[in-house]
DNA sequence: CCCATTTGCCTAAAGATTTTAGGCAAATGC
DNA sequence: GCATTTGCCTAAAATCTTTAGGCAAATGGG
């Protein structure tokens, strides 16, 4: 018989596809051994379990979204920056839904602190840099902006802004100038 | 037999507790039947399917959360109608983590119409009206109140903020003043 | 009070997913 | 060329979802 070619990084990949095509919640070993067209008990050597498979697309699409915000942020400040990170932020939630439901998942501490959501925070405070913020304002801050792209993101993609006629492009780049402002407004000094 | 005294009301109330002790994934039918100690068939007479189940959770909640708020913001306005409504919302998902997830289950457009999700965006737009904010402004801010709220909340619950020495609650007043201070920035004229 | 109807929970059964254990064949390397 | 490793398989048990049909308990009219 011939091999299908099984690799834990294809597993994750070919999951956060999946992720991105039904919901990450409907990622399932199963699902994935049909898309490879291979027994499930197959997956077990690549993986560990159900559990195991999510985290490595959590890990992934971690990697991936930190990996835009890089790019986007290079050569950028200040609200700029800001901006810059807010989009990459956005952009990447309606591109691949699935794998951005799958970067929420909840990682135990080792496994996050190993993650690239550490690059994420250290990304947050470099924009900080450009308002000069002081502790903890700059926590503060860190967790405003990550409150704010967030939530927004994820009650977009819910469909939670769809019953109003405002375009919610417009409601994105208003809410960037008000956080510009405000940090601008905390600045110390 | 003696009868359990099944209903779709006793199903949905018990889910909502199961939902804060296990998480709101972990509620299923079987683990009601188990806490009914009943088979799992009985329980199709009561909720159409596992879906329905959720939905009704997911109700439950979206109303409890709002009268909650409702009851919060009795006798306020502006800058301490903004904190109620923010203090209600985080000590609910505190409380009830996993009926906090519920009222993020994602509902299909009729059911949501006439869901209290209705009766939140009500109650944000009337803590606005203490900012005097003008359309599509007022949208925009409803939207990032919204966020906010929500963005914090989820990824506090996550764990996302365990990692750094500041408190959460000190945060969560900043963020509530900055918001205080934007609304107030924004206001028109 | 009796009996018919309704209601409530049950048994039975099928389909899906998760996970473990052990086997055979293909790839790899000396 | 052969031994070892690796990869996918079959088999099987546990759990969950859902449907169909049955018996007993509650209910209510005569």
């Amino acid at each position: 018989m011939v091999r299908a070619g099984l690799t834990t990084e294809r597993l994750t990949r070919a999951g956060a596809e999946l992720a991105d095509e039904v919901g990450f919640d409907q990622v399932t070993v199963s699902a994935l051994a049909r898309r490879f067209d291979v027994k499930v008990a197959s997956l077990y050597s690549h993986v560990k379990n159900s559990h195991d498979l999510k985290t490595r697309i959590a890990l992934l699409a971690l990697e991936e979204l930190a990996d835009r915000v890089a790019d986007a942020l290079a050569g950028r400040a200040g609200k700029d920056a800001l901006a810059a990170f807010a989009d990459a932020y956005r952009d990447y939630a309606r591109e691949h839904p699935g794998r951005y439901d799958a970067a929420r998942f909840r990682l135990d501490p080792d496994t996050a602190a190993a993650s690239a959501g550490v690059r994420h925070a250290q990304m947050t405070r470099a924009i900080l840099r450009g308002y000069d913020l002081t502790e903890p304002d700059q926590t503060h801050a860190v967790r405003m902006l990550g409150s704010v792209f967030h939530g927004y993101v994820s009650l977009e993609l819910s469909g939670g802004f769809s019953h109003t006629a405002v375009d919610p492009q417009e409601s994105w780049s208003w809410i960037v100038d008000s956080l510009d402002a405000l940090l601008r407004s905390r600045t110390s000094g």
